[in-house]
DNA sequence: ATTGTTATGTACCGATCGGTATGGTATATA
DNA sequence: TATATACCATACCGATCGGTACATAACAAT
């Protein structure tokens, strides 16, 4: 739709750029922190603009989740795809560390901390981003059970809960972020949990 | 317990009766989420007496987390009081998972979920917030310095180290506990955390 | 009973919220 | 050039935000 627009004026700003804009925004305010002035001056674009191009503030906001999955969350995929667990669970501390400890991006993680709370309105949002999180942890979790199959990981822990554990470890890290703590400290919180991670203690 | 209002009208309500149906309102919508008709309605009071009592909506919420930190947070000061190292991060644990897992209590921690992200306008609130959890911190901090003097934590890590780990794990736990997991899942997770944690392995 | 003081209920304040109607403007097709 | 189509800017919408003015009600002191 965007791409065949051949009819009529066309857009005056890159849809993908504008988009990115409003991540910032949304990562460093929140949902519902985040106004719809802020968006706008943000992306540099008017109100009719954006409900034209995302439908409303949800919808622009659940592309924006889209996009941070994609970007500054990058590491998460990657991880999974490292030839061992160990590797998959060193991949996804140290890539958690760096990347909360980029200080180019909003602090924190924009999954975690962008809907945790809120008024009634935001509930759908907010369950969104719940089923985001579950999913990132049931993917670890199949992740996980591969390497039991491929005897690289103990099968004294079901790897439901070890996925389970290293996700919450990851979100603690998000809440430690968010409070302006260096990155050395992030990466010894990583170094800590990789050292002494179930299944993987022996070094 | 009004014991100093001895002039003029009596309040038609207890003080401390509606700080704990704010602390609710506050735990479960975030600091910016709940409105002054939200609070008001569960408090059962009219705005003008809410800030009369409180001086404002800021007011109200730093009082509410006053009053959180002694009732539903209390896991954390006792224990700071058990007799050993392994005792003391037990004790935080097994509190935090249970009293993340009671469902007469909203979801979450309110110190890490009420403001993480805002409005400009909140942001003397995020840091206030921010002040709390760092403050927990350190005092666990402390109480591991006296654990590692008295020979009863290994000083192969710091005790400052070792703190924020900790307040690393359950921090993550809490968000766990915003998505409706079970409290044997929230337990699971804490078993796992302490049979794992630096300095306790041995056991 | 009068007076002084404090609390309460109602009605209101300006500002901002998310969202939209409207009218002018820029482009492709014909 | 004529026309249809889509975008842009402005101004506006009702609702709600946090916060307050004001008149009245309930008490203690006199």
């Amino acid at each position: 739709m965007s791409k065949t627009s051949c009819v009529g004026r066309p857009k005056g700003f890159d849809v993908d750029d504008v988009l990115e804009k409003a991540l910032v925004v949304f990562w460093a305010k929140g949902y519902e922190g985040a106004s719809l002035s802020d968006l706008t001056k943000a992306m540099g674009i008017n109100k009719p603009s954006l409900y034209s191009t995302f439908g409303n503030k949800e919808g622009l906001f659940l592309k924006a989740v889209d996009l941070y999955e994609q970007r500054p969350c990058g590491y998460f995929r990657p991880a999974l795809e490292e030839a061992t667990a160990k590797a998959v669970i060193t991949a996804m501390l140290n890539g958690a560390a760096q990347s909360l400890a980029d200080h180019n991006n909003p602090q924190g993680c924009m999954l975690n901390q962008s809907a945790l709370t809120g008024s009634d309105d935001c509930e759908s949002v907010k369950q969104a981003l719940i089923s985001r999180r579950r999913n990132h942890q049931n993917e670890l979790k199949i992740r996980l059970e591969l390497a039991q199959q491929q005897g690289d990981l103990t099968t004294a822990y079901s790897a439901e809960s070890l996925a389970q554990y290293l996700a919450t470890i990851i979100q603690g890290m998000t809440i430690q972020a968010t409070n302006c703590i260096s990155a050395a400290e992030l990466q010894n919180i990583a170094d800590l949990a990789l050292s002494h991670f179930p299944g993987l203690e022996q070094n």
